[in-house]
DNA sequence: TGACATCACATGCGCGCGCATCTAAGTTGC
DNA sequence: GCAACTTAGATGCGCGCGCATGTGATGTCA
């Protein structure tokens, strides 16, 4: 096969495992998701976008830096602006980061991770990797 | 190295990359499945879940057969049982695919689809296809 | 045959999402 | 310094989703 370079096949071929390659990812999304977002609610109180919002946070601020502009961690995610506002309204409510005002821009706010924010995301950290390790390892 | 076997450096190199391999997978999926969502609906008047209901549901008919039931389609994709039931409404109220009743089990749904249903799924996939290949070829 | 579990599907409900828009603050150009 | 534009963030709105439940038909067991 593909002695004489045969375009036709090698298109097929491919639209083939390009269209399969997205199947496959559909559904390990839906199933890893959901799975998720059940083992973080039950176990912690937190939705998936509330997690995958902690843990960027978590990891823009490294070690030393507190805060964090609220754009520049939109950007880290894959959230809207709205929806990205709203969760964290949501995370502010139940304690887990808090808005600061931005001295340079009034327009911006800083984000910081309270106490009780970094011990729930450490402790649904934990669910969250046990999780992923089950079904990607 | 690993030239002791080291465990704990081995799981925790795994550790991450399953972490990666995830995040990556969320990025990929919102990205994708956000501009398929955008480009079917501009396109074809489609949202992804009426499409890929479209898809299955050629897919199980095959060339010959004409109907398939609700329950084995729905075993076919990624959605609730409610979802699926609503995207069901939602096609026929557009005229692309018909209910019809099943002899044998009146608490069954045969599933057909529609010419304007066969029609406007081929067009669509031509789109569908388009935007995968953009992102995974 | 009658009581009970199960199945297929529909539907009320609440929620998180993206889009469009609004407000307030900063920026640019004349 | 003022008008026009851009930017950060909040919010009204409609929609699709999953969960829980309802309805009616089917299967089961005594």
């Amino acid at each position: 096969m593909c002695e004489h370079g045969n375009v036709a096949a090698m298109e097929a071929a491919s639209e083939v495992g390009v269209d399969t390659r997205w199947s496959e990812m559909l559904r390990t999304y839906h199933t890893v998701s959901n799975e998720l977002e059940h083992e973080l609610q039950a176990g912690h109180g937190l939705g998936l976008s509330d997690f995958e919002l902690l843990k960027a946070l978590c990891r823009c601020c490294g070690p030393d830096k507190a805060k964090v502009r609220m754009k520049d961690l939109e950007a880290e995610m894959y959230l809207s602006q709205s929806a990205f506002s709203r969760t964290v309204t949501r995370l502010e409510k139940a304690g887990f980061v808090e808005r600061a005002e931005c001295g340079f821009d009034r327009r911006s706010n800083f984000l910081a991770i309270t106490d009780a924010g970094g011990e729930r995301y450490r402790s649904a950290a934990e669910t969250y990797r046990a999780v992923l390790n089950e079904h990607f390892a």
